[in-house]
DNA sequence: TTTTGAGTTGTTCGA
DNA sequence: GTCGAACAACTCAAA
């Protein structure tokens, strides 16, 4: 919400500067627009499309409601329109590479269009403003990222200049600010994926590291074209043979993996930085993921809703298809049994342990070499870092081989039915 | 129609 | 300590 409402003051802003004027209204979308398209008498209303399910739905309501009125939806929200590419059979792409060859030979990107030029309005109508935080009962996050097209641009010309030459090997990386960050000015649509294309492709960057993004930017654009084509990915999983997996119920494995309380210092540090900053680090989201629903063994959909629940950059989308593929049912032909080591990952990923340190600081004492395994540290050593296991941070709420083991005899029994 | 090549992100075990 | 194989065989997409 903090979010949204920075981007609509820095939308205001900037359509003044233009000689426009940004209207406010509240209520449903369904009656508000009706009612503003009549009181200013328009001959039509403009709209970029929405194309997850609950925004398509939206859609179709607002477009009926205004009755006459034609309501014309444009592209932008992905690079292509969604359900425009097609396998030779006609087909639905249903595998990442595939799709980005077809993509990159038949879609030709074009620079984004320049900003129109606005008229006056003539017309006056009732209209409040956007409403501040405090109205709405909300406390400002001191952590999010600026907001708005404005910050959005300048974050793409930053990475641009000092992120992109590194990005193919910072960019798992939790230690390192080596992504683009750009993921809520996307999913807010403050920056078109077009111009984040352009602006890549066009840089003096080495090729792996700009083709690296682009590839990235077309995993959203595969999600978004997978969920348009079935739309019932939301509910169920993308391999049929996953049809009534097993998952468990455990409350207090839940409880402790949302509050950050696993004793796995990676899975804690990424359920608290969503938490605070509703952001987690790529890598990190993949080894939280992948520990709910292996090690712990609950259902995918119960963390994607969390997650959405929490991130900033959060759409349904991307954040179906990652947790899909992190639970192992989603699109991949890669095998169920890559289950992530939760303290392998930590140390290759986090090798000096600043993201742990960051965000589970009664840890942050503790020598890099134990940091990802507190549990296997010498009593002297966790005495001298201030910690005692059970008190200020937990024991590992489940073995690694133990929970690995029993998630592979569950899959491996549920898929051979 | 049949064949062929390939598939984001890993871990463990044993030589 | 390093390295290759096993994990399991399947499905997709294109030729």
């Amino acid at each position: 919400m903090q979010h949204l409402l920075a981007a609509l003051g820095s939308l205001e802003r900037n359509l003044a500067h233009l000689g426009g004027r940004l209207l406010v209204v509240s209520g449903k979308s369904t009656d508000a627009i009706p009612r503003l398209a009549e009181g200013l008498r328009v001959d039509r209303v403009v709209a970029q499309r929405w194309s997850e399910p609950f925004g398509r739905e939206r859609d179709r309501r607002v477009a009926a409601a205004l009755g006459p009125i034609p309501f014309v939806l444009h592209e932008g929200e992905t690079l292509a329109p969604p359900g425009t590419l097609r396998t030779q059979t006609g087909g639905v792409y249903s595998v990442f590479t595939p799709f980005a060859r077809a993509f990159r030979k038949s879609v030709e990107i074009a620079a984004p269009l320049p900003a129109p030029t606005l008229e006056p309005l003539e017309v006056s109508v009732d209209t409040a403003s956007s409403p501040a935080l405090a109205e709405l009962g909300l406390r400002e996050n001191p952590r999010l990222l600026p907001a708005g097209e404005r910050a959005a641009r300048t974050r793409l010309a930053d990475f641009v200049s000092s992120g992109l030459a590194t990005y193919d090997t910072d960019r798992d990386r939790m230690d390192r600010a080596g992504t683009s960050r750009l993921s809520q000015d996307l999913k807010f649509g403050t920056l078109s994926p077009r111009a984040a294309w352009c602006a890549v492709r066009d840089a003096e960057a080495p090729e792996e590291a700009r083709e690296r993004f682009l590839t990235e930017l077309l995993w959203r654009e595969f999600a978004h074209h997978t969920l348009w084509d079935r739309p019932e990915l939301l509910e169920r999983p993308f391999r049929a043979d996953f049809e009534g997996f097993p998952w468990r119920d455990d409350p207090k494995g839940w409880k402790a993996w949302c509050e950050g309380t696993t004793g796995y210092p990676v899975v804690d540090a990424a359920a608290r930085q969503l938490l605070a900053e509703g952001y987690v680090h790529n890598r990190a989201r993949m080894i939280a993921a992948s520990f709910l629903t292996k090690h712990l063994g609950i259902d995918f959909r119960r963390g994607e809703a969390h997650y959405l629940e929490w991130l900033v950059d959060g759409d349904w989308a991307a954040n179906d298809l990652g947790w899909q593929w992190s639970a192992g049912c989603g699109c991949d032909a890669q095998p169920y049994f890559r289950v992530f080591h939760p303290v392998t990952q930590g140390q290759r990923f986090d090798p000096e342990g600043t993201y742990v340190r960051t965000w589970v600081p009664e840890l942050a004492r503790l020598p890099t070499r134990h940091l990802h395994a507190p549990w296997e540290a010498p009593e002297l050593e966790l005495r001298a870092a201030g910690v005692r296991l059970g008190e200020h941070y937990p024991r590992p709420i489940v073995d690694h081989a133990t929970a690995r083991a029993r998630f592979l005899a569950d899959a491996k029994r549920h898929l051979a039915r």
